[in-house]
DNA sequence: ACTGTAACTTAGAAACATTGGT
DNA sequence: ACCAATGTTTCTAAGTTACAGT
């Protein structure tokens, strides 16, 4: 399934040797910015403990943003309907909105999360209506019961697409449709996939989407207003008195499960959820949503230890499903803020953390040694803990997971590390380590050990975590990556130039992001005309390279002698053929000849003899050495700056710097970065991270993760 | 220690919306 | 003005961790 990864997978990192295990205590240079004239600064109110005794307001009336969309997208409301909606709108945005500033008191007993809560329940997909379309079998049209159309309508869906293609995907969904039929339609001479035609169906629904793209404004209109009415109804909760976003309201609809890499259970029907498989959670005074008609909540709890507004149990995989308020609410931003506020005191701990576990590298006791050398990894490289799985889910493994295979040795001290981790994504990362680690993997892979086997046989996540409770209150691997992710963030954004202009500022920021990202591995799949864009920009950088030759052979027609200096003059560089050559010279005589015949159009209307292309060959100057040699120069340089380009494009297109910004990056770095080199915010966190990172954004420049 | 349950964060893909270059 | 590239939002799968029971 992920086609991404076995093709581009191996690009190789390389990480700083032995060197950096002698911890430097890089953490307290806290460069601050005395130069920088009071009035300039951001005037800010600083978010530390000894100014956070105003308790007296817990909210603060503000106005809500305005909406930021463009004024010219209204105005453009040519019907009496959207008039209207634009104008209630318009109300509804002007509307004082209540912000709870819980971080002006942070709390320090966090296991009851609320007192009060209401909400309106889940919103159920709408029941299916058959469309009538019949699927074929052995060529020949079948009726089917509109619960068995359904799940032929999953299958139509996919067709096209790679999950139709696995074999494994295939054969869960057939046993599955076969299930149904079987219930519901006995008799029914389904009995092979092979023999299954859901085209007619899959035909049926582009003819639907055609439809559906050649909408009128207004029906779209009709659409989006009945979309917004069930987002107003069951988009918020009201959480001790605040309203309060809520963030997956929507009930799963039933499909086929899609699982990632090669999982096990992938094409296997996902049922639909009916109010009687969902409990709801909700305060014990507060009205309980009606039930869709016609059914019962499975159950009704008031816990308040718990943040989830209402569960489902999902048949696929046995795993539960929950409700929650969105990234922006209170009880999502403290938890985001207790997790980087843990990460920053791991910083404390963290030069007594490596010194214990460097030592132990060399302890007699073999779990011990495999702790630490898992340590060692899970800090250096940032891997996640790697719990154990069951094989009825997709094999990818962690630190502690990993297996034999996964890491191979290459002498003097080189470690390769190979293998599918979270989502099924490639590692793969060429790593030198210190002669110890080195020799410890040796020990761990010695035999009878193979294939197959763990590398790690004497430790697991809970003894691991166990361990680091030991070192620090809290303390669980997964806090190493978010100190190491924040932490080389914060490192990284020091290279950011002082007075360079916003754009190189923000070029500065982005790598920095963009090192968070390749340590954390986080990748995304390339999209299809990726090779398309490379090609291009490749196509350009041939062409200047046979530009350049071209100059060159001039300036040997010049002066021979030059070759021996410059042994690099005269010669063609590798990729260009001679249809390149051709292509090229072919579209330079196209140029040559329109250029030509504009500037003859030009002559002829100033009443001036047209020109010929010999003309013009003849018309050419004779080129001076020194004129070549800069305009070798300059080609040089573009053909840098073309592949540092390209590098920059290929390692953007396979990484994702989503996923650190949300979940890594402490928000106030970027914040007090913002401020210190008065960059604004909304270049580097869009509405929705303002939004849920409202609680960082308050801090001052100097601050330091 | 081992297993299963529960609750939460983290993750990439896909759908959808906006922007900006020709 | 068009449409491809890019950015944002939604969706839900896949992790981590704590903890209860055996």
């Amino acid at each position: 399934m992920n086609s991404s990864q076995s093709t581009t997978g191996s690009k190789k990192r390389k990480i700083k040797a032995e060197s950096d295990t002698t911890v430097t205590n890089k953490n307290e240079s806290s460069d601050s910015e005395d130069d920088i004239a009071l009035s300039k600064r951001r005037k800010i109110t600083p978010l530390k403990k000894e100014d956070v005794k105003k308790p007296l307001k817990k909210t603060t009336k503000v106005k809500k943003e305005e909406d930021e969309k463009p004024a010219t997208k209204r105005k453009k409301a040519p019907t009496k309907v959207k008039e209207e909606k634009v104008s209630k709108r318009k109300k509804k945005v002007e509307e004082e909105v209540e912000v709870f500033r819980w971080w002006d008191n942070e709390k320090e007993d966090d296991s009851v999360k609320w007192t009060t809560l209401e909400h309106q329940g889940p919103y159920f997909p709408p029941e299916y209506v058959s469309h009538g379309i019949k699927m074929k079998y052995k060529g020949e049209p079948i009726d089917l019961v509109p619960e068995c159309e359904e799940i032929a309508n999953f299958f139509a869906q996919v067709i096209g697409t790679d999950w139709a293609e696995n074999p494994t995907f295939r054969k869960n969904f057939f046993k599955d449709f076969q299930k149904v039929l079987k219930k519901k339609m006995p008799g029914c001479p389904i009995k092979k996939f092979e023999d299954c035609d859901f085209t007619p169906i899959a035909e049926y629904f582009a003819e639907q989407k055609e439809k559906r793209k050649a909408m009128t404004k207004e029906e779209k209109e009709v659409i989006k207003k009945e979309k917004q009415e069930i987002e107003n109804k069951y988009g918020w909760a009201l959480l001790d008195g605040r309203k309060e976003k809520v963030g997956n309201f929507r009930i799963e609809p039933p499909g086929l499960f899609r699982g990632r890499g090669e999982h096990p259970k992938t094409g296997t029907l996902k049922r639909r959820v009916y109010p009687e498989n969902v409990t709801i959670n909700i305060g014990e005074n507060a009205t309980v949503p009606p039930p869709p008609e016609g059914h019962k909540w499975g159950k009704i709890i008031h816990d308040n230890t718990v943040t989830w507004l209402a569960m489902w149990k999902e048949n696929v995989n046995d795993s539960f499903k929950y409700v929650w308020l969105a990234a922006g609410s209170s009880l999502k931003g403290q938890s985001d803020f207790k997790k980087f506020e843990k990460a920053r005191e791991l910083k404390k701990h963290i030069d007594q953390i490596r010194a214990e576990y460097t030592l132990e590298l060399k302890d007699k006791l073999m779990a011990t040694r495999q702790r630490a050398t898992a340590l060692y990894f899970i800090d250096k490289l940032a891997l996640r803990a790697g719990n154990e799985k069951g094989d009825d889910l997709a094999d990818t493994v962690g630190c502690c997971s990993l297996r034999y295979e996964h890491v191979t040795l290459e002498p003097p001290n080189r470690v390769i590390f190979d293998f599918l981790g979270k989502d099924s994504i490639r590692y793969y990362n060429e790593v030198e380590v210190s002669k110890q680690v080195y020799k410890n993997i040796e020990i761990f892979k010695r035999p009878p050990k193979k294939e197959g086997d763990m590398l790690f046989d004497r430790l697991n996540t809970t003894i691991l975590n166990k361990h680091l409770q030991k070192s620090m209150k809290g303390l669980t691997a997964k806090v190493f990556r978010t100190f190491n992710a924040s932490y080389t963030f914060q490192e990284e954004l020091k290279k950011t130039v002082k007075n360079s202009t916003i754009n190189e500022k923000l070029l500065a920021y982005n790598r920095a992001n963009r090192q968070v990202a390749i340590l954390c591995n986080h990748q995304r799949s390339v999209s299809k005309n990726h090779s398309d864009q490379l090609k291009r920009i490749q196509d350009k950088i041939l062409t200047s390279k046979y530009q350049r030759y071209l100059v060159s052979k001039e300036m040997l027609e010049i002066d021979p002698t030059l070759k021996k200096k410059k042994p690099e003059y005269g010669r063609l560089s590798r990729g260009i053929t001679k249809e390149f050559i051709k292509n090229y010279e072919e579209k330079e005589l196209e140029k040559k000849k329109a250029k030509l015949e504009k500037d003859n159009e030009k002559r002829k209307a100033e009443g001036k003899e047209l020109l010929t292309l010999k003309d013009l060959e003849e018309k050419k100057r004779q080129p001076t050495l020194e004129r070549l040699e800069k305009q070798y120069d300059t080609l040089s340089k573009r053909i840098k700056a073309q592949q540092l380009l390209l590098i920059d494009k290929d390692e953007n297109k396979t990484t994702a710097l989503g996923t650190s910004k949300i979940n890594y990056i402490d928000p106030r770095i970027s914040a007090a970065w913002c401020y210190k080199y008065n960059v604004p915010i909304e270049k580097i966190f869009n509405k929705s991270l303002r939004n849920k990172f409202k609680w960082a954004v308050e801090v001052d420049e100097n601050f330091v993760f």
